[in-house]
DNA sequence: GGTGGTTTCGAAGATGTTTCGATAGCGTCG
DNA sequence: CGACGCTATCGAAACATCTTCGAAACCACC
């Protein structure tokens, strides 16, 4: 059944190519002591030369990719697709889906069991206590990203840094000499929205610039939920001079309420998002944002519960992933 | 046994004639995986050329929702999510699949049989006669989202109507008094481009203006695909006074290019975008774009699916939802 | 019970690893 | 000088996996 020298190269034919038996070239290969220097150069050599990869480590096609569920609250977001991308990426299969397209009663966790799926990826979204008992009944694993409620510290999840994103953004701001800076953040109730909001409190308070109740508003993380809490923020007596917005698409909406309003921004109103979307590059004027590696935390969500799935310890429970500024053109010096 | 090549061809004599036996035929049919790849490459040609149909049904595993693959070429687009919202609500399952995700020898086809799978919604997305034959002979049925190439007639599809969003665009443009109007497809041979410059061909033709090839340019349909393509425009010494762009997000492409060359839009320029992403509207100025019903295009892909799926008759091979045009604010008279 | 197809299971083969003994080289001691 | 002992190097053979594939049992249906 064996023809070719020209195929793949094997332990035998590299030890033809180099004069010695094929358990030598095993021997260098792992590394192992009984070889005379001049031989292991020598295979060595050809084993360069031919390009060897050892069978074990071939790119062997996963006959079955575990099959799990990506459950999201609502496909209503950009947002989605990056984290999508992210977790193909990490060798899963995928099924998506989504509970607002669930008929009411939908029983995610009762069809996840029922479709033989091996775990599921939550994202965005709050499982309860009892999801979680009948998941680990079946013994299915489950990794949350961006969890809602701090999950049980058994609960394995990927997030951003968002404590550090809210202070950077808002450090920024206070660097370009702005005080009376606004921040919206997502539903009162998220945990990153909390965090990116008390990031923002410790950089105004390290600045020492106090805190104004009036300037921290919640809205949902879409388009409206900006337009609609700029709109209220710029109506203010003591208008702020920057807005600090829970989410890229909350920060399109800020932009909107702004122009509006007959402000420019930067000029008279500094604005910074949070996600990086890669339409925050085509705004305008292009946003300064907070990036958070959609991608980065679908990919490593997706490890993750690779690694559960097949039985092997997680490092850690929970990972977060840096946050960076990234400065374009709506922030500007206070006006 | 009998030999002869003359009555249907069984796996049996497929087998025969690649000289192995009947349950490694059965295995490449069914996409399991104990097959070499050499062995599966003959056998897979000698199906093909046998016309091998399977006479009974596979019995069918699951009796609730069905479990399909979408097939994207990559997941890089705002797109992606408008359709998969669509298709959810189909209610079927849905598993993401991304071409570019997949290690390149990936064969879709194959992990999609072996995946239990029903049956696939594939997106712009070229489909290979030797694919659609082998989804044909594990009964799996498909169905196309905005195919790239004409489609069999027996291959149903789902489209938009490409035709009259170009001629409904191109005529806006032509009431504002525009006449030197520059068009910008998608990649030179996909179909719903094609449709779409013929569509502007047809207005610009209606209308009595000549049409300037050097004003039809192809790119990708991202932004830079629309970026560089209008750079190029907006240096020509005569340049267009308007620029109907093949996506939304070429369309954003297009207004960098002309807030760079110092152009304001809709003033000197006046842009034309396709699809109505959701972020269109928020773009600055507001996008006049073309809608396309992206979520319904998924739902009725869903449906059509689902009827396949459990062996209805398709009103019709091939369903085109209406576009139309949402004039926004990125358009106006010639200067 | 025949036809057409699927599934299970084990045999055969291919590939790599490990063990263990053969041998050569070299120094040392009688 | 030659016997002896020691080590470094290497390959034969046994072992361990993993892949590939068919015999035979099985299933569904007519």
């Amino acid at each position: 059944m064996h023809e070719q020298t020209a195929g793949r190269p094997t332990l035998a034919s590299i030890a033809a190519a180099a004069g010695v038996s094929l358990p030598t070239v095993s021997k260098v290969v792992n590394g192992k002591t009984d070889v005379a220097p001049a031989t292991r150069e020598r295979v060595l050599a050809l084993l360069d030369q031919y390009d060897y990869v050892p069978l074990a480590r071939r790119p062997v096609p996963e006959p079955d990719s575990p099959l799990v569920d990506v459950v999201f609250t609502a496909l209503d977001s950009p947002w989605a697709v990056e984290l999508l991308r992210g977790i193909t990426e990490s060798g899963l299969e995928i099924v998506v889906d989504s509970l607002a397209a669930r008929p009411q009663d939908g029983d995610w966790v009762r069809s996840l069991i029922a479709g033989g799926r091996r775990g599921a990826i939550v994202v965005t979204s709050r499982i309860t206590a009892a999801d979680q008992r009948r998941l680990g009944r079946s013994h299915l694993p489950v990794v949350v990203i961006d969890p809602v409620d701090m999950p049980g510290p058994d609960v394995p999840s990927v997030g951003a840094t968002n404590w550090s994103g809210g202070m950077a953004a808002t450090e920024h701001l206070v660097e370009l000499g702005h005080r009376r800076i606004a921040v919206i953040g997502g539903p009162e109730d998220y945990l990153c929205s909390r965090a990116r909001i008390d990031g923002y409190r410790a950089a105004l308070d390290r600045a020492g610039i106090p805190a104004d109740p009036a300037l921290v508003r919640h809205g949902n993380f879409h388009h409206d939920g900006g337009y609609e809490r700029a709109r209220e923020l710029l109506e203010l007596p003591d208008r702020p001079t920057a807005v600090f917005a829970g989410s890229d698409e909350q920060a399109f909406g800020v932009l909107e309420a702004a122009r509006q309003a007959g402000l420019s921004v930067p000029g008279d109103l500094s604005v910074v998002g949070f996600d990086d979307l890669p339409m925050a590059r085509w705004s305008s004027p292009p946003l300064t944002t907070v990036r958070q590696p959609l991608a980065d935390m679908g990919r490593m969500a997706g490890r993750m519960l690779l690694d559960l799935v097949s039985g092997r310890e997680l490092a850690s429970q929970r990972v977060e992933l840096a946050t960076s500024l990234v400065p374009r053109a709506s922030t500007a010096r206070r006006p």
